[in-house]
DNA sequence: CGCGCCCTTGACCAGACTCAATATTAGTGG
DNA sequence: CCACTAATATTGAGTCTGGTCAAGGGCGCG
């Protein structure tokens, strides 16, 4: 249990809720079930693929990314999850992927069987598993049909928080501009869109050159055409 | 509402559950809510992206294939559904794939108000979808990181009923063998796989010639060595 | 200032795609 | 039952996208 020395959030512990967080039920829960929070450094393991499966998972704060390994080493990133998305819910009793933190994150911990047993809360669950469902049909898609300019432009589209799941809002003659911080490296960008590193700097670099976007740090972008990129996502 | 020709069974018929079939507060709501069935040829049309998604689906027999298109024809089989899978649950308001019958089918069709208010099936619900999750989860490993060999390896593989999800379990030796039917065509298997379809033919050609697998008829392949087959999956 | 870690860039290579021709299968009607 | 047709699948040749391998650059940190 690596992540117990994190523990540094007593139970009772009261977090600002956000008017987002919609669901009644699972507000009521939070509070009446032995919960904890985890705060986890950037690059934090909060489980590994196999490990027994008895807390799940909620995102206050941060992001946390699933990926999977294959015997000889290749990764896949499965998703990338941010606040108020759950995870750490198996079909079966381990752990079907590993997790771990993206940035400093501040977890919800919740006992599995807690989760599991109370009907009230089944609800929420099915609400964000149907959400992650969506997500990974659209991964899907950019995974098995889009090229890799593609590929890299859906995801600096979708870094962008106002264009989450919607289309491009930006001017249409200026194109719109937005700053995006990634808190991924190539690496763990290069897993998630199924290409490699040097891909992923290429097609930045050209997206660069073409004035489309300027790497005000590695991993903060400002996107100086959000319509330029949105038109290249494939999607659009 | 294309389909309502074709339903053919109606509410308060009986149909034989089985007993895999563990959820009893599903089989309490699929007996006491107005329910459907719903008889469809091969290749019908369920749901179309975009289509107001009113009802929700049980499959009871046959299978189902989910997908998506990008606006250039680009085609991502998102999932293949069978017996006991739920689907049609968007976050929103419309569906966010289309949905075929692979083959000769039958649905079980709710309304959705219905399946989202019930709390009793909510548990239900959490678990189908935790399944899908996981199985998604494979197919991006799959899309993002594996060899057009491996991907249909890992294909032919999975439609082995006995090895569903679990590992090689043929005679080391013989290598174990097995009959099975895909019902898909070649051009679904490539959307499915995120291949094309020379590529899924020149991989099958190829594993033919090896000797790993017997072509009874197009659709129907037997497994001479499914070791082989496992070996190649790169999951193993 | 220098070390180490990422990231970028270039040259080359290979796996999968494209386009085109042919073969096979399934379905239809005589 | 067989001939014919349309749909699907296979095979080949050539191309191209993205991967591999290797070298160099930039940035943060001690």
């Amino acid at each position: 249990m690596a992540y117990t020395e994190h523990d540094n959030v007593a139970s009772g512990v009261v977090i600002p809720l956000r008017t987002s967080d919609r669901d009644v039920e699972w507000r009521e829960f939070a509070r009446s079930t032995r919960v904890k929070y985890q705060r986890l450094e950037q690059h934090s393991v909060v489980f590994y693929e196999g490990d027994k499966a008895d807390r799940v998972f909620e995102v206050i704060e941060g992001a946390v990314m699933l990926f999977k390994l294959l015997p000889d080493g290749r990764r896949q990133v499965v998703d990338v999850l941010g606040p108020e998305d759950v995870f750490g819910l198996p079909r079966g009793r381990d752990y079907d992927c590993n997790a771990e933190t993206l940035s400093r994150t501040t977890l919800r911990v919740f006992d599995r069987r807690d989760a599991e047993n109370r009907t009230e809360v089944q609800g929420h669950l099915a609400r964000c598993l149907t959400a992650q469902v969506e997500k990974l049909h659209d991964h899907a898609v950019l995974l098995g049909r889009k090229s890799a300019f593609e590929r890299v432009a859906s995801f600096l589209f979708r870094c962008v928080p106002a264009c989450q799941q919607l289309d491009c809002l930006g001017d249409q003659r200026t194109g719109g501009e937005s700053v995006i911080v990634l808190n991924m490296t190539r690496q763990e960008i290069a897993d998630y869109l199924g290409l490699t590193i040097e891909t992923v700097s290429r097609v930045i670099s050209e997206f660069k050159r073409k004035g489309l976007i300027l790497l005000e740090k590695q991993d903060r972008i400002r996107i100086n055409n959000l319509c330029g990129i949105c038109r290249l996502t494939g999607t659009h």
